[in-house]
DNA sequence: AGCCGCCATGTGAACGCTAACAATGCCGTA
DNA sequence: TACGGCATTGTTAGCGTTCACATGGCGGCT
């Protein structure tokens, strides 16, 4: 049994398929690569080679030449709520198509030497570039030390970021609930907001304020959540107490979930003592007790978008820094109506 | 400027730390891997010049030469999903500090061919086991045909299935929520299935049957939901219309929200006129309208085991078939209660 | 006919690492 | 003193690709 005899044992190579074409491993090396510069017939012998001995290119040999992994990496905080979770998929279905695999790192904490450890993780990986899902604050600020070997682009970070991002227009989405709010008449609308530590927070915060100030009505003391359902329970134990509450905006559709529970308990009735409102848009928001007006973001499109704005980074090589802004859409339901009276 | 005179202009690679500590690229090659035969004085040399020129393997050509990639692949059809989303979550964790990195790859659809297609795509990277998160029927057939190739192990499937596997006993889950509402009174539970395409619907909705056939209770027709709160609605609609009705069983949380709603539009009191239960506990059942009676499933811990499998069958080489059954927890809420009268 | 240029293919040398073996130096023991 | 053995280090040869360049054949032009 000498060397060449035969792929027995073994996982066949690119030697091997070139052998039992009779060409140069170099040609089969063409063929794969879609060189032009292949005769037809040669490339069919060389295709009939390949099935035959179901060969596979090793891609760390590929990769240790071209000095190209064909790998992303995505760095997510929590995969668990509705929106990275979201997100990922539409990252990678995006990601298959332009022809690169996907690596994930989540978070343990949200602090910068977590989100410093996930980079080396993925830097080590050899990732040519990183998509982060992390729409904290003191991740962004991490962000910006990290980045400058690869290409990252930021999902769901507001213009804060000193890296290319794509995020939901968190503040429109916010103007456009209060203005809603208002224009059925509420003297004014109270909000419940997300952990300030969170951008999307932030912002929608910003856009409830904004509107209610152009508006000329009165700015209710905010009560702050952490996006759990309980907090927005505890949130509407709170405001059930206080019978001049008559609309609340809460940033997600879960603490939404939770405020409806209390202020139920509490014996409001809903629209008809409270309207209420929420973000997202999560799949669920249509089957609360009752529906639930909320805004609608769309996770799946904005992870397809950041996947472009890095390939584009990657391929094109170019360094700039653009910055999306995904318009969110109200959607209206029964949690909503004008005040009694 | 000669090939020798600087690292310059390009990453650092082994024999650039060798120069700059005095050793040869083996013994950098050694300490980087830890081999117990290099004395101390000269490890701290190379460890020095690896952090002076902030040096990196290049995880390719290890990979290369070493036949290992160091990589996972994970296989989920939905990871919007509360489950699959918390299984990947607990994954990557158990994968760090095992030493891998974890790839992923959606499925658009859950034929046999997407199966493949996902497999392959793993298996062009090289990945060196995979985990499937994916607990449909046709899944586990569309799995037994690929593996052969790499380890697999599966999570969330039942028996059926082929390679080893780690789920929650859904059966024990059912049987528990439909013993408990049995022994509250009820004459018998009715049950809002899952699509039986998939494998917990199937067992849930078997240890549901089991229990009302030895207790000797009617078995109601079953009605069929697609874990979505909208069907859950739908089979609400429909059994607001039986008076007969006192207590339901859903197949997951999600069918039971929409189930809620339902029976709260049609005026039906919960738990005084009808009970409710669902199976998963996501972090929002404690706060529907009422709070959900539901079986715990630990996703993250269900996703920690399948990676322990994994690994275990990738280094130590053996290929058993174990199959691990985690036990779920029945938690007792408020939308359950003993039939009124 | 002779030559240029393009197409199709082959040859050799990297890529950056680890495995296998060789070489060196030092110790203790016979 | 000589020698075996161990600890430490170096040398060489791949791993399976792609890249750069060399080669050979063929047609069209002068």
């Amino acid at each position: 049994m000498t060397a060449d005899s035969s792929t027995i044992g073994r996982k066949p190579v690119m030697a091997d398929v070139a052998r039992l074409a009779g060409v140069s491993h170099q040609t089969v090396s063409r063929v794969l690569n879609d060189s032009p510069n292949v005769k037809d017939q040669t490339r069919d012998r060389v295709l009939h080679a390949i099935r035959e001995l179901d060969y596979r290119p090793n891609s760390a040999a590929r990769a240790l030449v071209t000095r190209r992994s064909q790998t992303l990496g995505v760095v997510s905080f929590d995969t668990t709520l509705y929106g990275p979770a979201s997100m990922l998929y539409g990252i990678e279905q995006a990601a298959r198509s332009a022809g690169y695999f996907v690596s994930i790192a989540s978070l343990r904490s949200l602090d910068a030497r977590s989100m410093q450890e996930a980079m080396e993780r993925l830097h080590d990986q050899a990732v040519e570039g990183v998509l982060v899902l992390a729409p904290q604050i003191s991740a962004v600020g991490a962000l910006a030390q990290v980045s400058g070997e690869v290409p990252v682009v930021a999902i769901g970070s507001g213009p804060q970021a000193r890296v290319p991002a794509v995020a939901v227009d968190n503040k429109a989405g916010a103007r456009a609930v209060t203005r809603y709010l208002l224009d059925l008449g509420h003297r004014t609308v109270h909000h419940v907001a997300g952990p300030s530590t969170w951008l999307d927070a932030q912002m929608r915060l910003a856009g409830w304020r904004a509107t209610l100030a152009e508006a000329g009505a009165a700015e209710p003391a905010v009560l702050a959540g952490d996006w759990s359902a309980r907090s927005g329970y505890e949130a509407g134990l709170q405001l059930a107490e206080d019978p001049e509450v008559t609309a609340v905006f809460c940033a997600n559709d879960h603490m939404a979930l939770g405020l409806l529970r209390a202020l139920n308990e509490a014996g409001r009735a809903i629209p008809g003592d409270i309207s209420v409102a929420g973000f997202d848009d999560i799949p669920e928001a249509s089957y609360f007790t009752p529906p639930l007006t909320t805004v609608r973001q769309d996770f799946g499109e904005l992870g397809r978008r950041g996947l472009e704005l890095l390939v584009e980074q990657i391929e094109g090589g170019v360094r700039v820094r653009p910055r999306m802004l995904v318009p969110p859409e109200l959607v209206l339901r029964r949690s909503t109506s004008a005040p009694r009276g």
